[in-house]
RNA sequence: GGGCGCUUAGCUCAGUUGGUUCAGAGCAUCUGGUUUACACCCAGAGGGUCAGCGGUUCGAAUCCGUUAGCGCCCA
């Protein structure tokens, strides 16, 4: 059978991903196993992959993959969320589009559309992510607005609100003019902006001429001024205490108030307050009894009270109004400012600050317990240096705005009666129920009771995810008392407060418990010039073509390739790359070993037994290496080890020494552990690169029918002898040194050499002399008493190996060499002595690293006086 | 403005309680190579005052202070 020499993901990874999927093989139901458990962040159900997907995807993936193959019974949940805002808007842009504008419709019609759009492009991300092999339970896919979700987002509502930790309340919001939305304060994002200060004269109440000077960067709030402040303690205010100023364009008459929040230093010193658009001035308001004055609609224009430039947009109003304050003689001059502005995450607009009635939830309460379990690490972060961020953010917290002004979303489960006064129920019936007790008018309607008209924000249903997916508010609690607490979430850095924090308070507040045990902190995937990748910027590949050029295994390495934890992550194609190079480089060493006759009577040559017994131990070696990176979530450290094992080590190396003769058989012995071998790492590979490793131990071995190396068992792990392994890095160490004087003095591979070995205390090991001569093909290795004159020679610790060639040797080459290492080992055991000459040093430091030291000055005085003599040989 | 973090080879980054020859890896570069598994490869090589300065210590990339540059979070 011939074998390409190409691997062609194309080939396989689609066939072994129906395989898996035919077999059951990603499902999970509880059994007597131990539960490895991972909930997918969910993606916004109208979304498509982007690279912050690849690579979190990839590395549960590898998570899950592992765990599985360790013997526990992994799952991993799938599934998206209803993205509120996000979704809304693209809803009501498409019926835009269609002429339709979203007010002419009535809730229900809307909300069809939003399903249809939803039933339309929900479940894409999803597709595309078994494109890149993720191996969730697909049977388990949940989606936030789905009936057993929402029922847990009303329960929680309900129990949160009857718990007093839910309140309506009057608030300075964070107001999104464009969505037509409060949005949480997470949602804002503040952004360095070129403005403009403008400086305005406002004149004194009944004192022509006298003005006092304010400094704004937005003039426009004039209109909804109700007092002008100043510090207390300010000599040059000190004559206007008690006297009133005329708001310039409108002559109201507002006080001067004195308040210590003033900065004498800024501005002028003077602060207009204009409550009911900032949330300073709220504040002071509130501590003067100010009246406040909303001047603007909730799609930023001007309103009726703002008296003038009624229905014209804010940004509008400002030219116009600097224009007006010119010409009245109120604007003293405008200066550049730059200063920082909230922008809305989802829509860009410029966040309103306003007063508004929305539903909140006290984070007080909530927040402790979230953040002992961190501090304690009962909730391990990985990396931990975001547990400094996460403390910061939790002992300050606010509390959380849960209400949307949209239609697509949780409703909010609050029905008012005509009263005024308002009742909390999961159904409409409790809520007719509990109305007509609260009421005392047992023939109440439910045309009595009118429902909130808002929804609630998405991370309220988000934050529910690990116990919602189990069905966790349900009275069977068959799943959710198995799967729950779940093991490791992985997510980006971005979201540690929008949503880790907040899933870690719902687990303690509805379980009682941590939601997870770990948390795995990705980067941000940037591109090569270290941008965010963006749509706008167009500077992010799109996942799907790097899967059809690389394959999915060549682009989950590319991933990891450059993926420390918590950093971010510069992504250029080359990575992938590697990874399309590193599937080639393990299929054709697959094709090398495939490809072998075998034969059964051949003997096995001494090179290959001691090539197997060495990569025995070295495979164990780095099996241990490889677990510790995982255990401490080393995620891309544990694909390098991998990387170099099998690259490095087994087909450099191993290969190489048990290579038989050009176009002879391999003995069945040795065919047999290589293939065992290749088993064995094609197990370590699998959680990495799940399609070729499947491919290839398909076909390593004969497998039964519904057998798959995802759910085979790793490879057992078991002591293994360190002592061996360093004697054989002498032998390769020998190895490199033939090989570099072959180059240097040219002499080709074929032309065997002879090697004369001067043994020292250390550096040769006898025994692996046919590996030694299989590697660099000699025709003999001896042990000899003297130096051989005119040979080049290298050295491997205290011992000198000779070659002798017929061309003469380059002293004066050889000398400069030798004196060079001599100078070297020389200082170094100069350093060495220091040391060992300090006595605090000696009996300061620990035995083992003085043992170590001594051990040092044993190997550099023998070495030395080797080198000694040679350069007393040469000259 | 407040807080946190980062600065190690051309690039991206490791460096795990200060102590094995500790200054590393991968990529890139350079030099050889039609050794029939692989040029998506093989064998080699070069390359860094561990940002600067000061301190602690027998010993500092690692701990402390400070300066500069960069980044992130929060208001």
């Amino acid at each position: 059978m011939e074998i390409a020499s190409k691997y062609d993901p194309s080939q396989t990874e689609g066939k072994w991903y129906s395989y898996w999927m035919e077999q059951g093989l990603f499902q999970s139901s509880p059994d007597e196993r131990e539960p490895y458990t991972v909930v997918i962040p969910p993606p916004n159900v109208t979304g498509v992959l982007h690279m912050g997907h690849m690579l979190n995807n990839t590395i549960q993936d590898i998570l899950v993959r592992r765990a599985r193959m360790l013997g526990k019974n992994a799952c991993w949940v799938p599934g998206t969320d209803h993205a509120s805002i996000a979704t809304e808007a693209k809803v009501v842009n498409k019926l835009r589009e269609e002429g339709i504008v979203k007010t002419s419709l009535t809730r229900d019609d809307f909300l069809k559309h939003a399903w249809a759009w939803t039933d339309k492009h929900g479940g894409i991300i999803l597709e595309q992510l078994k494109k890149l092999g993720a191996s969730c339970d697909w049977d388990r896919t949940c989606f936030t607005m789905d009936e057993v979700r929402s029922q847990g987002v009303i329960k929680a509502f309900v129990e949160l609100y009857n718990k007093g930790l839910i309140y309506r309340g009057v608030r300075m919001v964070n107001w999104d003019p464009k969505a037509l939305t409060a949005v949480s304060d997470e949602e804002v994002v503040y952004k360095e902006v070129d403005s403009k200060l403008y400086y305005l004269n406002y004149e004194v109440e009944g004192e022509p001429g006298a003005y006092v000077t304010i400094a704004t960067t937005r003039p426009e709030t004039i209109l909804g001024d109700t007092a002008v402040c100043v510090n207390p303690e300010d000599e040059r205010f000190r004559h206007l205490a008690g006297k009133r100023v005329l708001v310039p364009l409108l002559g109201r008459a507002i006080p001067i108030i004195q308040d210590s929040y003033v900065d004498m230093e800024f501005g002028t010193g003077c602060l207009k307050i204009t409550p009911a658009h900032d949330i300073n001035d709220y504040e002071i308001g509130m501590r003067h009894n100010l009246e406040s004055i909303d001047i603007l609609n909730d799609d930023g224009t001007l309103s009726e009270a703002a008296g003038l430039f009624v229905g014209q947009d804010r940004f509008a109003v400002r030219k116009d109004i600097e224009k007006a304050l010119a010409e009245s003689g109120n604007l003293l001059k405008v200066e550049p400012y730059k200063n920082k502005v909230g922008f809305s995450e989802r829509t860009d607009a410029v966040i309103e600050p306003k007063l508004s009635t929305q539903w909140f939830l006290r984070m007080g309460d909530l927040a402790k317990p979230a953040l002992d379990a961190v501090m304690s690490d009962e909730v391990q972060f990985h990396p931990p240096k975001f547990k400094n961020l996460y403390r910061h953010w939790m002992e300050n917290v606010k509390d959380w705005c849960i209400s949307r002004q949209l239609w697509w979303g949780h409703r909010i489960p609050v029905w008012y009666l005509n009263d005024g006064s308002f009742v909390v129920a999961e159904t409409e019936a409790e809520a007719l129920e509990a109305a007509r007790l609260q009421s005392g008018n047992a023939a109440l309607g439910l045309d009595a009771l009118r429902q909130d008209e808002d929804v609630l924000d998405t991370w309220a249903s988000s934050w529910l995810w690990p116990i919602t997916v189990f069905d966790g508010f349900n009275p069977d609690k068959k799943e959710i008392d198995y799967y729950y607490p779940t093991s490791d979430l992985v997510t980006g850095h971005d979201i540690i407060f929008f949503w880790v924090a907040r899933m870690i308070m719902a687990g303690y507040a509805f379980k009682g418990t941590f939601p997870f045990k770990n948390v795995y902190f990705t980067g941000m995937v940037r591109d090569k010039q270290g941008r965010k990748m963006s749509k706008s910027l167009g500077n992010s590949p799109d996942p799907l073509d790097l899967i059809a050029t690389y394959g999915a295994d060549g682009v989950r390495v590319g991933m990891l390739l450059c993926s420390p934890a918590g950093g971010d992550l510069r992504f250029d194609e080359s990575l992938p790359e590697q990874g399309r190079n590193f599937s080639n480089k393990i299929w054709n060493a697959f094709r090398l070993v495939k490809g072998w006759d075998v034969s059964e009577s051949a003997e096995q040559p001494e090179s290959a037994r001691l090539a197997i017994e060495w990569f025995g131990e070295r495979l164990q070696q780095e099996m241990a290496v490889i677990s510790d990176h995982f255990s401490k979530y080393r995620v891309s450290d544990a694909l390098m080890s991998v990387y170099t094992l099998f690259w490095d080590e087994f087909s450099n190396w191993f290969l190489e020494m048990i290579k038989p003769a050009y176009q002879q058989p391999i003995d069945a012995r040795t065919h047999a552990a290589a293939v065992a071998y290749f088993d064995d790492m094609m197990h370590l590979l699998h959680p990495f690169m799940p399609f070729i490793s499947e491919e290839i131990w398909q076909q390593l071995s004969p497998r039964k029918s519904g057998e798959s190396i995802m759910v085979s068992q790793m490879p057992a792990q078991r002591a293994f002898d360190s002592e061996l392994l360093q004697s054989f890095d002498l032998v390769k160490e020998a190895i490199q040194h033939v090989r570099t004087l072959r180059k240097n003095r040219n002499v080709p591979m074929r032309e065997a050499l002879e090697l004369k070995v001067l043994t020292g205390e250390d550096g040769y090991v006898a025994r692996y002399n046919p590996v030694l001569t299989k590697l660099v093909n000699l025709e003999s290795v001896t042990v000899v008493k003297e130096k051989e004159a005119g040979a080049e020679s290298f050295m491997v610790k205290s011992t000198e190996f000779f070659v002798p060639l017929a061309a003469t040797v380059n002293v004066e080459e050889e000398l400069e060499k030798l004196q060079a290492e001599l100078k070297y080992t020389e200082g170094f055991l100069n350093t060495v002595m220091k040391k060992l000459g300090n006595e605090r040093f000696v009996a300061g430091a620990p035995e083992q690293v003085v043992a170590n030291e001594q051990q040092k000055k044993a190997d550099a005085e023998a070495k030395i006086a080797v080198l000694k003599e040679r350069i007393a040989g040469l000259q």
